[in-house]
RNA sequence: GGACCGGUAGCUCAGCUGGAUAGAGCACAAACCUUCUAAGUUUGGGGUCAUUGGUUCGAAUCCAAUCCGGUUCACCA
């Protein structure tokens, strides 16, 4: 239990002995001292005066020498100023954490607690390749993963893959058009990218032919409609549905290069998933369950034979789910995909990792699985992360302004090379050690870039400045791990031999700061799986990491001022690297032991 | 038009269950490597927390209205 919380139910405590009433300790406002008063934790008082009929100085007298008396383990002093109850925590409490944690290679970690939690990431189509946004989505989903694992969860990943539908058709459609028989292989040439560049060869030439036909006077919408490629599309979605055996050997064959693709670059951003699905195994279900709802009343038919639902009393609106022709919609299928996850994984929780702009769909999709009374219902949770924006607005992919997530990977790993070569601390490393690190450096970089902002907000990213490896940055973070690992082989201890601390000792403050911080990251990591927010975790290893930065240059570690200061901080530095460590690690970035 | 999200330093972002003088990083100006990794540290300048009103001991935080930006409300997925 961290300090923070211990202090909420010790004040919550002293305030039933005292005053005898009954609090629960969260109702108790426990902040972190600013740094130009005396004291670790301050507990506002504001919230209780009123009840309590006291003045704000007479209540954390009252308060602050009963509790300090209550726990002399815990607490050495306190002071009132203003509202604010100010607690000083002994230096004791802090020797015997970090004491007791420094080998702890789980510390900040909770057992297993049996709940099962999917998450369901990634998504993508296949017809073009992933871009920055599925970056986003990818690193969110793989962190928030981890994130729960950490926190004693049992997690499945899973992969929803869009490999049916008109879009597919049509880089099938320029294919057969433009492609002469071509190949990745042929044109060696990465399987996504290569159906990518038909999907562009398509709206080129689609819209190549609606110009056409404007010309010859036709109005805007009747040449969008009768373009002969758009109705070849059309056709062949048709004919893929009807299970035409060449559209499906085409069909069958765009997507393994695709998927070729897509399996090259999942391994090198380390996205994995325990089950993946694909669309066109499951468009059709949920079916069954429309004939549910129409049985239970939930849905109703209209005269031309589309189902619907009603859901204006909840203040939406009414929603399709079964088309006239009788063919399932979106939101039906969601509702099939849901069952079917619920009844093979069972899990308390389903996590679906998706933009901001389904919003509404996930809204109503958790509401009629309710109104349904399925079992997957109140575990639905839409983890909904907003865009990433050029400075000129939105990636688009028709207007060519898609940051393509192959090139900017491989952008992000030369700029880590670079560096590290200007650099020169590593000349010792073989080839593949050196290969190993640039990813490491690089695609810790674009992890914490993404990773580091409230996954609900949209975010900017300008790719005309590279992505920085200083300050705010996970190559920051990265450092400070290798400083700290350095140290600890210089002073020629290994990790799990160093001495005990037996005399009480004078912290100095920035041993302190350290030792609160550390104190800390259990708390984090839970509240970050709380959340939902890898961000949390994000800000934490910055900050912790700037704190150990000012430590080491204020005080030096090996040379210290006696055995007993130098075992201290080397257990603070090890437990640091850990923290660092474990922390990054559940946002998916490793850190390495030198660079 | 309805619903939802956002607007904090030149830029990118924290802070939002109301609490002490609103914080980081980048950029800018300067200082610090013969001793543990300078991808570092320290210092400085930089703010009408979109606007207006309200709630109260206290508002960036809550409420209302307004302005600006975004998303969504498809027999697309």
């Amino acid at each position: 239990m961290s300090v923070a919380f211990k202090i909420k139910e010790v004040t919550a405590a002293a305030i039933h002995q005292l005053y005898g009433i009954d609090l629960q300790p969260n109702d108790v406002l426990v902040n972190a001292t600013k740094p130009e008063f005396e004291g670790d934790y301050t507990v506002v008082l504001f919230a209780f005066i009123k009840q309590l009929k006291k003045s704000p100085d007479a209540l954390g007298q009252e308060l602050g020498s009963y509790i300090v008396a209550q726990h002399p383990e815990l607490f050495t002093a306190y002071n009132v100023i203003k509202g604010f109850l100010n607690l000083t925590i002994g230096d004791a409490y802090w020797l015997s954490f970090i004491q007791t944690q420094f080998t702890n290679e789980h510390f900040g970690e909770a057992a297993f607690n049996g709940t099962k939690v999917m998450v369901e990431y990634s998504s993508p189509n296949t017809n073009k390749p992933l871009h920055l946004g599925h970056l986003r989505n990818n690193f969110l989903g793989r962190s928030i993963a981890e994130i729960l694992k950490a926190n004693g969860n049992e997690v499945a990943k899973t992969c929803i893959v869009n490999d049916r539908g008109i879009h597919i058709c049509k880089s099938m459609i320029a294919w057969q058009m433009f492609g002469n028989g071509a190949t990745p292989e042929s044109t060696h040439t990465k399987g996504d990218h290569f159906v990518g560049d038909y999907y562009v060869k398509f709206n080129d030439e689609y819209k190549r032919q609606v110009e056409e036909l404007k010309a010859q006077g036709k109005l805007d919408e009747e040449a969008e409609k009768s373009a002969p490629i758009m109705k070849a599309t059309q056709q062949m979605l048709l004919d893929w549905e009807a299970g035409k055996p060449e559209v499906m050997e085409l069909w069958r064959n765009m997507n393994s290069w695709v998927y070729a693709g897509f399996d090259s670059t999942y391994k090198r951003i380390g996205s994995d998933f325990d089950k993946t699905y694909y669309e066109s195994n499951t468009y059709l279900l949920g079916k069954d369950l429309v004939e549910t709802g129409l049985e239970k009343g939930v849905f109703y038919q209209k005269a031309d034979g589309s189902v619907w639902i009603d859901l204006t009393s909840d203040g939406l609106d009414e929603k399709l789910v079964r088309r006239k022709d009788g063919t399932s919609v979106y939101i039906t299928q969601d509702i099939g995909l849901a069952e079917q996850k619920q009844k093979e994984f069972n899990a308390k929780q389903s996590i679906y990792v998706v933009g901001d702009e389904q919003n509404y769909h996930f809204k109503v999709l958790k509401l009629i699985c309710q109104k349904l009374g399925l079992p997957s219902a109140d575990g639905i949770y839409h983890l909904s992360y907003g865009m990433v924006e050029l400075p000129t607005g939105k990636m688009k992919s028709r207007e060519g302004t898609v940051v393509d997530a192959d090139d900017l990977v491989e952008e992000m790993v030369n700029i880590a090379r670079q560096k590290t070569e200007e650099l020169g601390k590593v000349k010792d490393f073989t080839a593949e050690e050196l290969e190993e690190l640039y990813d490491t450096i690089g695609l810790g970089a674009l992890k914490f870039f993404l990773l580091r902002v409230d996954p609900k907000k949209k975010m900017v990213f300008n790719p005309e400045e590279s992505i920085d490896f200083h300050g705010f940055t996970g190559p920051f973070i990265q450092y400070t791990h290798a400083r700290i690992k350095s140290i600890l082989r210089k002073s020629g201890v290994g990790s799990l031999e160093l001495g005990v601390i037996t005399e009480a000792q004078t912290l100095f403050p920035l041993e302190k700061e350290l030792s609160i911080h550390l104190e800390m990251f259990p708390s984090v990591l839970q509240d970050a799986a709380d959340e939902h927010d890898p961000s949390k975790v994000a800000i934490y290893i910055f900050n912790l990491a700037k704190t150990f930065n000012s430590f080491y240059t204020e005080h030096s570690i090996g040379n210290a001022e006696n055995e007993e200061k130098k075992t201290l901080r080397l257990q603070l530095s090890q437990l640091t690297a850990q923290v660092i460590k474990t922390g990054m690690n559940v946002l998916g970035i490793r850190v390495p032991e030198r660079m």
